[in-house]
DNA sequence: CGCTATTAGTTACAATTGCAACTATCATAC
DNA sequence: GTATGATAGTTGCAATTGTAACTAATAGCG
C-alpha cells in the first residue's frame, strides 16, 4: 500500500504560482519602466480601457482586485492625470472613472506591449493546445471557486 | 485594419495570477488554520520531506524561493522544532537541514491533505486534459524563463 | 601563504499588501 | 421625517515581502 508522497514540481498550485510569479515580475518590471505604472495600476487602466465610466467597486469586482488595491492604484492615477474621476450624479458616493483623453491614445502604445509578450509566451503551443489551457484554466477557475472557501471558513 | 484590443479577462497572465492568488489563499488558509504553517514554510518542509540533508541555497533553488524567504522560513521552523540544523563538515558556511522524527510523522499527515486538495481541483478534468494542462505548464514555464530576463534588463 | 573574488546565510530597511475601522451617502422601515 | 442597516470609498496599522548591505567562510590565483 504506497504511502502518498507529495513532490512539489509536480504539486498544481506550486507550479502555478512558480508560472505566475515567473510572468508577473517580467511584465511588471517592463510596466515600470516603460510607463511607470505598477501592475494593480496597469489592470485598472486595461478595465478602464475597453468599459469606460465604472465605479472604482466595478473595477474592483471586474479585476478580481481589492477594493483597498483599487483606491490606492486610483488615487495615484489621477495624481499623474491618467484619470479622471467625476461624482455619479445617481449616487454620490459612488464615482466615475474614465481613462484622461491623453491616456487612451497611450494605451494604444501599452495593449500591443502585453499582447505580444503574450503571443511570444504562446508561441511554441499549437493552436489545439491553446484552446485546452484555455479550457482547463477555466474550469479550474471554477472549481477553485466552489470548493475554496475552506479559506475563510 | 483592426486596433489590438486587451480583454483582461482574456490574457493569460492576468488569468494565471487570479487563479494562483485563488489556490493560494485557499491554501494557505487552510495550513495556518491546520498546522499554523506559512506557504514558505511549507514549502521548505515539503522539499525536505522528499530530499533531506539540503541546504538553504538548495532549498531555495528547488522551490523557487528567494534566499531571504528561505532563511526566514527556516528560523521559524526551527524555533518550532520542526527542523534541525547542522554545519555541514566540508563547508563551515552551509548548513544541513532535515525535518525532525516528530516531524517527519506529522508531514505523513499533511502531505495527504495537500494531494487531495490537487485531486478535488483536477476532478472535473479528464485524464487527458489534465495531460495536456500539464504540458502547456511546462512548456510556458521553459518560455517564460527563456524570454523572463526582460525585466532584468 | 596572502590577496581578491565568490558564496552561504542573516539582518536592516523600505515598499507592498491586507485587514479593520472610519466617513459619507443611500435605502428601508417605521 | 428619523432610525437602522447597508454600501462606496478612504485611511491607519500591522504583517509580508523584496532589495541591498553585511558577516563569515571558502576558493582561486599570484
Amino acid at each position: 500500500m504506497p504511502k502518498p508522497v507529495l513532490l512539489l514540481e509536480d504539486f498544481l498550485p506550486y507550479r502555478l504560482s512558480v508560472l505566475t510569479n515567473l510572468l508577473s515580475s517580467a511584465i511588471a518590471g517592463a510596466y515600470r519602466e516603460r510607463f511607470g505604472l505598477s501592475i494593480p495600476e496597469w489592470r485598472v487602466l486595461a478595465v478602464l480601457a475597453s468599459s469606460p465610466y465604472l465605479s472604482a467597486a466595478e473595477v474592483a469586482q471586474r479585476t478580481a482586485m481589492d477594493k483597498v488595491a483599487v483606491s490606492r492604484a486610483v488615487r495615484s492615477l489621477l495624481k499623474t492625470a491618467r484619470l479622471e474621476r467625476r461624482v455619479a450624479r445617481t449616487d454620490r458616493r459612488r464615482s466615475v472613472l474614465r481613462l484622461t483623453a491623453a491616456r487612451r491614445q497611450v494605451h494604444a502604445g501599452v495593449a500591443p506591449f502585453a499582447l505580444a509578450y503574450e503571443r511570444a509566451l504562446l508561441r511554441p503551443l499549437a493552436r489545439a493546445e491553446r484552446l485546452a489551457l484555455d479550457r482547463a484554466l477555466d474550469i479550474l477557475m471554477g472549481r477553485a471557486l466552489q470548493i475554496g472557501p475552506l479559506t475563510k471558513c
